[in-house]
DNA sequence: AATATATTTCGAAATATGTCGAATTTTATG
DNA sequence: CATAAAATTCGACATATTTCGAAATATATT
């Protein structure tokens, strides 16, 4: 009995339950405000000025959080679809989805 | 340790976590397309064609949940600031709130 | 290879959430 | 006033979430 709109809504819920914790929302703000996505297919480039700033390490110590919880963190907003994450070195590189965030920004306004 | 910053994203995540359960969200996409917001400062109105649409019992049996939980999810979705509730006679007339829609649409569209 | 750094995984514990049914409250009607 | 209809409140219970620390894994450096 689910059908197509039924997966959306889930869908959607997904992404505002990964929005709903307060930390998880300073995450994704911090994320937003300061990273660029990818430039490349293979090459992931954070603003030049703000290097090392979507690191699980950096983003636990702002917010003073251990990394353990911010990695869990991290995997629920990549999961909602909200944030791309790979490897570089030692520490994972993480930015905004621009993708999702454009879907989310016709979703409240949905009249024109 | 709690500033001004700190107080809108908690008001955000309520928002958010409002909109996180799939039920909830149903109700929230069905008040959206069927009701409007009152015309008057005491005048509530539905559209004519829909009359009837915003009350608990009917949004229960669309969805096929009791009418205490019904009852619950729209005191959340209230509580959040995305809905309004009056009662009129026995029902409980309720309506999305275009304010608040309004200041979601701006959040996923910082740029411009 | 040994050590250091960064992150993830794995319990575990406290708290929150979703849902229901029963009882209560509010309003309308015979 | 007695009964019916609609909604809320109250307890209860199962499940989910948030967070931490300890242990494990991945990568870099000496």
């Amino acid at each position: 009995m689910s059908n197509i709109r039924d997966n959306q809504i889930k869908e959607y819920a997904h992404i505002f339950k990964a929005l709903s914790n307060p930390n998880r929302l300073k995450i994704f703000l911090r994320l937003s405000a300061v990273c660029s996505p990818p430039v490349g297919a293979d090459e992931l480039v954070c603003k030049p000025d703000m290097r090392g700033c979507s690191c699980v390490g950096d983003i636990g110590k702002d917010l003073d959080i251990v990394p353990s919880t911010i990695s869990h963190h991290l995997k629920e907003l990549r999961q909602a679809g909200l944030i791309k994450m790979e490897r570089r070195g030692q520490k994972m590189e993480c930015w905004i989805d621009p993708q999702t965030i454009t879907t989310m920004g016709t979703f409240f306004s949905p009249g024109e």
